[in-house]
DNA sequence: TACCATTGCGCAAACGATTGCGGAAATCGT
DNA sequence: ACGATTTCCGCAATCGTTTGCGCAATGGTA
């Protein structure tokens, strides 16, 4: 009706052949123990061919019940972060045969349910969530769906849930070892989301290590930010507010965006990078080494995380009911990388 | 069969209240002239809230032929410029009540031929294409598929396709004025891909504008690149291996991240940035104002764009088959950010 | 020739909604 | 109280596939 030749149909291929249209079907789909005459899958085939025949998903769709397109929710594409492990999970699933619907929820839970609501209305096999939040209620409207789902980057509230994250723990524990290392003594924190997994992880392990290493973190020299660039401008603000003795010596922000805000607003006061203030970051986004001091952080394995997420959700579609075991909760190790943005507490100074 | 409690359905709701399907449809639809029952409505309406029921989207897509999802096409996602792109058109997309089926092309014929096909199946009721580019015959699959589609940032071949770019000529220009008033001569260009509307642009209205202002565009200043930091570091990399006289003072880059790229390899070959070199970017992506030093660069609306171009998609299908009028080819204009990273050519010289 | 296996393919019922048409019931005017 | 309208809603077809079942040939064996 629409256009002037309307599109290819199974049935008119079945009338064009002479058969019936459950046999070009059969043809088409190879079907595990399809009896069917070698030829007339070859006149089938040919047509087909021919004429150019595309199947209709969204019959088949419904049919099967399967649509091989997955739901992606992310807090902000934006954010290089999530957009490169977005590209790594498209790689993934397309390799797969998956197409990928994104969503953006802007860590917003009103958004969240919103998509999680259009998602459940049958155009997706399985979910791939990146936007965890402990204690978040509408995060418990993820299994109501009764779709597959896997978990990256943040962890959620249960136990039972399969997941793929780098080692925050770990990555937190280094930062506290090398600033501790360089002599820093007035360590500071700019905090992401404290509900995010990911950042929340961090800082408790960066916080027990340094406890550890005899250099509490001092609560007020933790202020609270996000993710983005304004995030670290207004945290780095803050803590410039502090009477001078106060101040930190060094600065671990949540991740690198955080911290090239914090680098700017720091010299903007006139603090020199890194001698006057050393800046840490986490991910070590591909900016990371291009910004002036070249940024200290946490490698974190991002297109590992979303290969290996990607896969896992996808072998959970196939195998459905498949218990969780072990393999589906995964930790990815994580490297410190040592730049231009930290130095030794004191110029001159030895060790 | 899949869960333990199947999900409710239309023919359930009917049952439950004692009508037909059809009315069901009607009473949750509010199809314009639905005679109906207030008292009827209510009910089904009640149920329907009581039970959760959320109506089966692929069914109705097949019925209806609409899916509310769009197909995007980007080269790559982790170029923070798609990524702000893909940001606004799923932000303006979302709220007209559609979401976005994501494809990365790599800027690669195959992966674009091989994503159209599967959006040619069914799944979706338009596209925004990001990927265009001249003489890619691949390009040409793109009206076969009868749907919608608008271009945006890249235009393509014809004149008879709707699309939303930004000024590039104009962008173009603006960058030579601003080098030669510094007093630049020796200009030199990475390019970008020659076959992407937007980066070709940019280049032929620098190169003729050069030209008017009596400063040419030299062939060997002007060096292939890409929209990469990689890209960036090599067209660098062979503008330093000239030999010193014919070494450029300034450079104009495809785009930011080139830009980027390109002060990366200049800095550490020991050029002072901008007393030896001034940089030029473009688009203005966040970072620009980031790093050091910050980047002179033309800003580009790319919110603007990205929702301009949603739009138009989305009445594109509204209203099928409107003619082409000249609402459907916008062209946003640009801006000259003048940073740190351009200077005049002669340190100490007062005009 | 009769019988059984096997192969090839058609039939029809799904999947879960939407929608033009028409029949029955309610309402109205006289 | 009766015919003409109007209002409400059911019927059945449709969107384009997939798939269990079973009928008719075909081929092989006794």
């Amino acid at each position: 009706m629409r256009g002037v030749s309307r599109m290819v149909r199974l049935r008119d291929l079945a009338r064009q052949v002479g058969v019936h249209p459950s046999t070009v079907s059969r043809a088409l789909n190879g079907a595990a123990g399809a009896r069917l005459a070698p030829a007339t899958r070859a006149r089938i085939l040919a047509l087909a061919a021919q004429t150019g025949y595309r199947p209709n998903r969204l019959a088949r769709s419904l049919k099967t019940q399967r649509t091989r397109l997955l739901g992606v929710l992310v807090p902000d594409i934006s954010n290089p972060f999530f957009a490169i492990l977005l590209r790594a999970v498209e790689q993934a699933t397309r390799a797969a045969g998956y197409s990928v619907i994104l969503c953006n929820t802007d860590d917003d839970a009103e958004h969240f349910a919103q998509h999680l609501r259009v998602l459940g209305e049958g155009h997706v096999d399985g979910l791939l969530v990146a936007t965890a939040r402990r204690g978040d209620p509408t995060l418990a409207l993820l299994p109501t769906l009764r779709l597959p789902y896997v978990l990256v980057n943040r962890r959620g509230d249960r136990d039972d849930e399969a997941f793929v994250v780098s080692d925050d723990a770990a990555g937190g524990r280094l930062v506290a070892e090398h600033l501790v290392a360089l002599g820093h003594r007035r360590i500071a924190h700019i905090a992401g989301p404290p509900d995010a997994s990911s950042t929340a992880t961090r800082l408790a392990a960066f916080r027990a290590r340094l406890a550890e290493l005899g250099v509490p973190l001092a609560d007020h020299l933790v202020v609270p930010g996000g993710l983005t660039e304004e995030a670290g401008e207004r945290g780095m603000a803050a803590l410039l507010a502090l009477p001078a003795p106060e101040r930190p010596t060094a600065v671990f922000a949540a991740n690198d965006l955080v911290a090239i805000g914090a680098m700017a607003v720091a010299r903007a006061a006139g603090l020199r990078l890194p001698d006057d203030l050393s800046v840490v970051g986490y991910n070590d986004i591909p900016l990371a080494a291009r910004v002036a001091p070249t940024l200290t952080t946490v490698r974190v394995p991002l297109g590992e995380m979303g290969r290996r997420a990607s896969e896992l959700l996808i072998r959970r579609l196939q195998e459905r009911r498949a218990p969780l075991d072990g393999a589906c909760q995964t930790v990815l190790p994580v490297e410190l990388v040592v730049r231009a943005s930290t130095a030794p507490l004191l110029p001159g100074g030895a060790d």
